[in-house]
RNA sequence: GCGGUGGUAGCUCAGCUGGAUAGAGCAUCGGUUUUCUAAACCGAUGGUCGCGAGUUCGAGUCUCGCCCACCGCGCCA
């Protein structure tokens, strides 16, 4: 598979001792039970006596529920290579599952020799009191990434130009993995690296000077730039002296004049607050945005240090300095070219200068980059040409992801276009999923007040965009359809913060807090199937965010919390909650504070915002 | 030409890195409410996992070959 794919971290002595410390049985639950019925099973296959024990490894996984909740698949490769009896080697190793295992799960040998576990009702209830608030699930989950400080590259626009329909993803995506890292203990530096350099300026100031519309820029800024551009653009073609005489700004510019850096950055600050109404609007926050311009000055120590070494990194062909990797079938005569034969930096030159920075000054032990697929070449160069130099240098080298993702297209398949042909506007785009919300909340709820429909309008129809995105494998194009993300059944945005809603609702009517222990401490044990199904989607929350989180592929997480809803409704339609005998209700409104917390958790991980009342 | 990503039910998509009888939603058909939001739930119909070989106890998943779509491949990012 091609998408990167974070390797597996080497435990620091400090996660190993937080491990053991956080092993336990049913009284106090430890977060991730996959994790410790791995460990459990390795003690067991060396405490069975298994020949060459240490090489047999459990490979939990969650199960179909109709199996049990966790399986353990291991036994089936240890045995077939061993030559020994797959059920039988099962029967061993399970005999010698510790006590406290056997006290939480009830397990079989199945099939082949699988060993299924399932987590007695006492035992999910358990883990259900032990994790009651985010703070827990947080404190839970946090041992993945503890210490490490992650820097994170989305959205990433261009300055001068509003940003259109195609920085959507990366600014979706990129905002979720933020969120999922962070959960996971991670430091994370959001950083959007932008577009602020560049021959474009040239033409920019060139048309800004002769046809610059005061009034235009007060009110619409980024608009009258675009326009401005545009006139430039067109009047400066190949060969003219117009062109020339654009050249010459962007030199002057590059040069330090005073005017047109002065113009430069007006282009950046207007921009910049452009960029943040959107931003707002998607609930995103970057601590830094140090574009491209950003790097000039650090440039020049890329090209000596990517030629002092010996054998030099880098050579000279055909005018321009060159990386070629002659161990890779493609790059061996595919060259990156970090700088141009006319001396001039480009892309390649300052993503590595980036890379280095994010090394040296933030001290990164991962840094993710989230751009589209057609970027891929690039950053296999940049990681390749990267891991060689800090090699050479003896720098720290932190993990490298390029994120990638698929096109948004219309329902023809094409690329995403309004009728009249051109880009659709961000702005337009959002105002258009509110729009379309409002009409939908004000037809299926006409009594609540207007400006509370606004409020769910603004919350149902951005979560709508931003889900439809993130539901799906980020790697394959997806179709983008208005009805399908506004949809009320399927895996969509408002099919799950109805689920929450409803769930508010249950408390509303009970006069009840979710975050009330009173449930907890008076409920009994759980007995129907429809809690005991709902009990065990909840307590695989932390396996869903594992893999979410070890992939950078937030629709695991998504895909988990449409389940988990699904499981719920069937729930809130098989046992009504406030029914009369105490403890019966206490523990069913046990279940619906667990679930809402389990979904607005993981609801506001992806980046959306939840509602009470839809 | 080389490479990347896709190809799974009529449509839109999952499929946890090789595991059990391939799963959801939409659509179609049928059912459920004097009950906490029916914006819901339950059931049925629907599959040559693009095609063909191979690897092995086991392949949608790995290997090889082919077909189709989109994309990338020297001075844009």
């Amino acid at each position: 598979m091609p998408s990167p794919r974070p390797a597996r971290r080497k435990p620091t002595p400090r996660l190993r001792a937080a491990r053991r410390i956080r092993f336990s049985g049913a009284m106090h639950a430890s977060f991730h039970l996959a994790a410790d019925l791995d460990r459990a099973l390795r003690a067991a296959a060396a405490a069975a006596g298994l020949a060459d024990a240490a090489a047999f490894a459990p490979e939990v996984r969650v199960a179909d529920p109709k199996h049990g909740d966790f399986q353990a698949n291991g036994t089936l490769g240890y045995a077939k290579a061993r030559k020994l009896n797959p059920r039988a080697v099962a029967d061993q190793i399970a005999n010698a599952l510790p006590a406290e295992v056997r006290a939480a799960f009830d397990h079989v040998i199945a099939g082949p020799g699988f060993i299924n576990f399932t987590l007695k009702p006492a035992a999910l209830l358990a883990w259900l009191n032990s994790f009651a608030t985010a703070d827990r699930l947080r404190s839970g989950a946090s041992a993945a990434h503890a210490g490490q400080t992650w820097v994170v590259d989305y959205s990433s626009p261009n300055t001068a130009k509003q940003m259109h329909v195609g920085h959507l993803r990366s600014a979706v995506i990129g905002e979720a993995i933020c969120r999922l890292l962070a959960f996971t203990g991670a430091r994370v530096i959001r950083d959007n690296h932008l577009g602020d350099w560049g021959t474009q300026f040239g033409k920019l100031i060139y048309g800004y000077k002769r046809w610059a519309d005061q009034a235009a820029l007060a009110t619409d800024a980024i608009e009258e730039l675009e326009r401005l551009y545009k006139l430039g653009n067109a009047a400066t073609p190949d060969g003219s002296p117009e062109l020339e005489e654009a050249r010459r700004e962007l030199v002057a510019l590059q040069n330090g004049d005073a005017a047109n850096v002065a113009l430069w950055q007006k282009f950046s600050e207007v921009s910049l607050a452009a960029f943040q109404q959107i931003y707002d609007r998607l609930g995103i926050r970057f601590d830094h945005n140090l574009g491209e311009s950003f790097y000039n000055d650090k440039v020049e120590r890329i090209y000596r240090e990517l030629t002092e070494t010996t054998p030099p990194l880098a050579q000279i062909s055909e005018g321009a300095l060159v990386v070629f990797h002659p161990e890779h079938p493609r790059f061996k005569t595919q060259p990156f070219l970090v700088r141009k034969a006319d001396g001039a930096s480009n892309y390649a030159s300052t993503d590595l200068a980036t890379a280095l920075y994010r090394t040296e000054h933030f001290k990164a032990d991962g840094i993710v980059v989230v751009t589209d697929f057609r970027q891929a070449d690039h950053f296999e160069q940049l990681f390749l040409t990267v891991r060689k130099w800090f090699a050479a240098k003896s720098y720290r080298l932190p993990e490298l992801h390029h994120v990638t993702f698929g096109a948004v297209t219309g329902e023809d398949g094409k690329a995403l276009k309004t009728r009249s042909g051109d880009v659709i506007k961000l702005k337009a785009l959002l105002d258009e999923a509110e729009d379309r919300a409002f009409a939908i909340v004000s037809e299926k709820n006409p009594d609540l007040p207007e400006p509370e429909r606004r409020e769910i309008a603004r919350t149902v129809g951005i979560g709508a965009v931003q889900y439809a995105d993130l539901s799906q494998n980020r790697s394959s194009n997806y179709i983008f359809s208005w009805d399908k993300m506004l949809a009320l059944d399927g895996n969509t945005a408002p099919y799950l913060l109805y689920a929450v809603a409803r769930i508010h609702s249950i408390f509303r009517k009970a006069a009840a807090s979710p975050h009330d222990p009173a449930h907890a401490a008076a409920a009994s044990g759980l007995e129907t199937a429809a809690e005991i199904l709902l009990a065990r989607k909840l307590v695989k929350f932390p396996d869903a965010l594992r893999l979410a989180t070890d992939t950078l592929r937030p629709h695991f997480l998504g895909l988990y919390l449409f389940e988990l809803a699904g499981d719920y409704s069937s729930f809130n339609n098989a046992d009504k909650v406030l029914v009369d005998e105490p403890a019966v209700r206490a523990r069913r409104l046990l279940l619906c504070a667990r679930t809402l917390l389990t979904l607005e958790t993981g609801l506001h991980l992806l980046g959306l915002r939840t509602l009470t009342r839809m």
